[in-house]
DNA sequence: GCGGAGTTCTTTTTT
DNA sequence: AGAACTCCGC
C-alpha cells in the first residue's frame, strides 16, 4: 500500500517522508505540502511495520495536531494500529509526562494548571508596582532559558533587576504551595525531570524511537533541550518548519533552532520543499520580494506550480470606515458571485483592528466569525465555574477560593479574605482545610461571628459536593447549581443573559465530556480544557476574521489584508523585531491562493485617539509600489469629487462611467472640461 | 463590604 | 474607547 499514498508526492516530498533512521530537517516553504509530507511520512513508518505507539509527533496547536491526526489517520490501514500514535502539542506532551513522572520532583500529580490571567493575578498580588505584564513575560522568558530562581538572583545586578527575581522567587514559592503550575512549567518540568535522571531519558527515548516536530522555526530553548533528551538514545528526530515563518520570537522561539539544526545533530539530512502549490505567481513573486528583506535566513524561494494570476490589490483610504466600506463592497460583491464565504478572509497585525471590520460588517449583515479574540474560558463566569470545580477536586488551591468565596456575593470581603490568607500562610494550613477544621470559636476571633457562618456553610457545601461527585459526575453538576444559585446570580444584571448562555454553554460542553469520557473525572476535564483554544472549530458559512499569527497553516482563496501602516504593519519601537514583522508580512501574503488585497489608511482611532499614518514599507519593499505611488483605485469616483491632474492641476469631477479596470471622468479643471481617465489624476 | 465615580492602562502577537 | 483598577462615602 505504501507505493499507493507516495505517489502523489513530488520527488522531495518523497524522498523526506521515506527517510527512516537519523536526524531529518525538512524546510518547507509556505504552501509546499508540509502537513502532507510529514502525514505521509507517519503513514510510511507504520506501513513498514514501525509500531505506531512507538512515533511520536508534536505541534504548537490543538489545530494542527487535529488536522495531522485527521489526515494521517486517512492514510493508514487501521488494521496496522493497536496504539494509535501519539500525536499532540507539546504542552499537552508536557501535561501527560507530568502526570506520569511528577512525583520525580517530590510533588503531587493533582497539581493545576493556570492559564495568563491567573498567572497575572498572582504576580500582582506579590508586587503591585512593578508592570504585571513585563514581570510575566520575563519569567515565562527564564522558564523558557532554564534559568533557574538562583540563577536569576545570582545574575540580578540592577535594582529593577533584583525586584524581578525577588518576584520570580516567590511567584515559584507560591506555585509549589499550592500546587500551581503555569503553561512554561509544562515544558521546563519535564526537562528538568529528564535532566536529573538519565536512566528514565533512557527508558522514554525508547518508548518514542520516531519523534517529529512541526513548527521547528517556532521552538525555543527549552523545546530544544527537551528535544535532545527524548531522542538521547537514537536522534531519530524529524523537524519541519520554514524559518522565514518564524513569528513567536516574542515568546521565546528563536530561530537559531532551525538555522543551526544541522551542527546541533550529526549527519543530518536536509530536504527543502521549494514548490508552492498554493498560491499564484503574482502573489508569491511579491512575498518573495519581500523575505528578502531578511538577512537571518537560510535562503530558498518558492517557486509557483500554477499560473501567473491576478496583480495584487492596493487600496488606500482616508480612515478606517473607507477601508471597511471597500472590503464590505468586494466581499458581497465575492458572495454575490457564488463565492463560498469560507474561501475569504480579513487578517490584521493588531486584533483592536477588527472592531472596525465587526461593525461594518455587522451593518452590512455579513456574518463573519472573529478567530482569536475573547477566549471562551477566559470569560470571568465560565473561569469562575472553573475555580468552583478546582476547588471541588483540590481543596488546598487557595488561589482558586479567592476567587469565588463571593461569588455570589455572601458578604465576604477582602479584608476578610486578608485575615484568613494570612493564618493560611502562618499555619501552613490552606485556607479551605482551615475553615474546614477550625472550632467555630477560633475562627470567630479571626474573621467574626457572622463570616464564620458564611464560611462553615460555604465549606460544607463544597465537601458534600465533592461527595456528590465521587458517586455521579452528572448528578454532581445538577446539585452544584441547587446549591450555589450561580447561574441564577446573573438574573437580572446587564449582560447576565450573554453570560447565562455562556454558562449554559460550558455545562452543556461539561456534561458531554462526561457522557463520552465515563471513566475521566473532574480534574482530567479542568486539565484538558486549560491547554484549549477556540480556533478548532471551522465555521464555514461565514467569513473569517483574525490576527496574522492566527491564521498561521490556513490558507485563503480571497485574502484581504488590512493596516498595512508604519507603526501598524510593521510594528516599530521597544520590543518589535523588524525581520520578524516582514516575516509576519510573508506570513499574511502567503496565505492567499488567488487573490490576495491590501489596504492602508491615513488615519486610525486607536486607544481613544486619532492618529495619522503613513503606508507600510512593505508595501514598497515587496514591489507593490516603486517610487511614485500607483495604486489601484477600485473606489469609485463620483460627482464633486476633487482631484488633481499632473498637468491641469485639481479640478472637480462632472460625470464619472466606469471604463474597465478604471473610471472615465469629465473634469472640471476652473473653467474648462475635459474627459480624463482615472488612472491619471489622484483623489484628493 | 458594597457600589459608584474617577483614574489609569491597554493591545503585538498566544500555548 | 473600553477594561481594570483605585478611592471614597454609605
Amino acid at each position: 500500500m505504501s507505493e499507493n499514498f507516495l505517489s502523489t508526492l513530488n520527488e522531495s516530498q518523497q524522498k523526506a517522508s521515506q527517510h527512516i533512521d537519523g536526524p531529518l530537517l525538512i524546510l518547507a516553504g509556505a504552501g509546499s505540502g508540509k502537513t502532507k509530507t510529514i502525514t505521509t511520512r507517519l503513514a510510511y513508518l507504520i506501513s513498514i511495520g514501525i509500531d505506531p505507539a512507538s512515533i511520536l509527533t508534536l505541534t504548537f496547536t490543538n489545530k494542527a495536531a487535529a488536522e495531522m491526526r485527521e489526515r494521517a489517520f486517512k492514510l493508514i490501514n487501521p488494521n496496522l494500529i493497536n496504539t494509535p500514535p501519539l500525536l499532540c502539542t507539546f504542552h499537552k506532551f508536557g501535561l501527560l509526562f507530568l502526570k506520569m513522572h511528577m512525583h520525580e520532583l517530590n510533588r503531587k500529580n493533582n497539581f493545576i494548571i493556570i492559564d495568563t490571567d491567573d498567572k497575572k493575578r498572582i504576580i500582582k498580588n506579590i508586587d503591585k508596582d512593578l508592570t504585571t505584564a513585563l514581570v510575566v513575560n520575563e519569567i515565562s522568558k527564564f522558564k523558557n532559558n532554564i534559568f533557574s530562581v538562583e540563577d536569576i538572583k545570582d545574575a540580578a545586578q540592577s535594582k529593577l533587576d533584583k525586584q524581578i527575581a525577588d518576584v520570580y522567587e516567590k511567584y515559584e514559592i507560591y506555585l509549589l504551595k499550592n500546587n500551581l503550575v503555569d503553561f512554561d512549567d509544562l515544558l521546563l518540568l519535564p526537562y528538568l525531570i529528564l535532566k536529573q535522571n538519565d536512566e528514565l531519558s533512557k527508558v522514554i527515548s525508547q518508548k518514542y524511537l520516531y519523534i517529529m516536530v512541526d513548527e521547528y522555526q517556532d521552538t525555543n530553548e527549552l523545546q530544544y533541550k527537551l528535544l535532545q533528551k527524548l531522542c538521547c538514545s537514537h536522534n531519530n528526530l524529524c523537524v519541519v518548519g520554514d524559518d522565514d515563518q518564524s513569528i513567536y520570537g516574542w515568546r521565546g522561539a528563536t530561530i537559531k533552532n532551525i538555522l543551526n539544526f544541522t551542527e546541533h545533530y550529526e549527519n543530518v539530512v536536509v530536504v527543502k520543499l521549494e514548490e508552492n502549490y498554493r498560491s499564484t505567481d503574482t502573489i508569491l513573486d511579491h512575498a518573495n520580494q519581500l523575505i528578502e528583506h531578511n538577512r537571518d535566513r537560510l535562503g530558498k524561494s518558492l517557486r509557483g506550480t500554477r499560473f501567473k494570476g491576478d496583480s495584487v490589490k492596493l487600496y488606500e483610504s482616508h480612515d478606517e470606515n473607507e477601508e471597511t466600506r471597500k472590503l464590505v463592497n468586494d466581499i458581497r460583491k465575492l458572495l454575490i458571485a457564488g463565492e463560498s464565504a469560507s474561501d475569504i478572509a480579513i487578517l490584521f497585525r493588531v486584533n483592536a483592528l477588527s472592531r472596525s471590520l465587526e461593525e461594518g460588517f455587522n451593518k452590512a449583515g455579513i456574518p463573519y466569525k472573529l478567530i482569536g479574540g475573547m477566549k471562551f474560558y477566559e470569560r470571568a463566569e465560565i473561569k469562575d465555574l472553573i475555580a468552583y470545580f478546582r476547588i471541588i477536586t483540590n481543596p488546598n488551591d487557595n488561589f482558586s477560593f479567592k476567587r469565588i468565596v463571593n461569588k455570589p456575593k455572601r458578604g465576604i470581603g477582602k479584608t476578610t479574605l486578608d485575615k484568613l490568607e494570612a493564618k493560611s500562610i502562618e499555619t501552613k494550613i490552606p485556607i479551605f482545610n482551615l475553615i474546614e477544621s477550625y472550632e467555630d470559636d477560633e475562627l470567630i476571633t479571626i474573621v467574626g461571628k457572622k463570616n464564620t457562618k458564611t464560611l462553615k456553610t460555604f465549606v460544607e457545601s463544597i465537601s458534600k459536593l465533592r461527595d456528590v461527585m465521587e458517586d455521579s459526575k452528572i448528578v454532581f453538576l445538577d446539585a452544584f447549581e441547587d446549591t450555589f444559585d450561580y447561574r441564577s446570580s446573573y438574573d437580572s444584571v446587564p449582560d447576565g443573559e450573554d453570560r447565562k448562555a455562556n454558562i449554559d454553554e460550558f455545562s452543556g460542553y461539561i456534561r458531554d465530556y462526561f457522557k463520552q469520557n465515563p471513566h475521566l473525572n473532574l480534574e482530567d476535564f479542568l486539565n484538558e480544557i486549560s491547554l484549549e483554544s477556540e480556533q478548532d472549530k471551522m465555521f464555514n458559512e461565514s467569513i473569517s476574521m483574525m490576527s496574522i499569527h492566527a491564521s498561521k497553516g490556513l490558507e485563503y482563496k480571497h485574502l484581504f489584508c488590512i493596516g498595512l501602516e508604519e507603526g501598524f504593519f510593521p510594528i516599530i519601537g521597544d520590543g518589535s523585531n523588524i525581520e520578524e514583522e516582514r516575516r509576519l508580512g510573508y506570513v499574511a501574503f502567503t496565505r492567499a491562493m488567488d487573490n490576495l488585497t491590501l489596504s492602508f489608511v491615513h488615519s486610525r482611532f486607536y486607544k481613544g485617539k486619532r492618529t495619522s499614518l503613513t503606508k507600510s514599507r512593505f508595501l514598497s519593499e515587496s514591489g507593490l509600489i516603486k517610487g511614485s505611488l500607483k495604486i489601484e483605485r477600485t473606489s469609485a469616483f463620483r460627482n464633486g469629487d476633487v482631484v488633481v491632474h499632473k498637468i491641469f492641476g485639481m479640478g472637480r469631477v462632472e460625470k464619472s462611467s466606469r471604463a474597465g479596470k478604471e473610471y472615465k471622468l469629465t473634469i472640471n479643471f476652473g473653467g474648462s472640461k475635459r474627459d480624463i481617465l482615472s488612472s491619471f489624476v489622484e483623489k484628493k
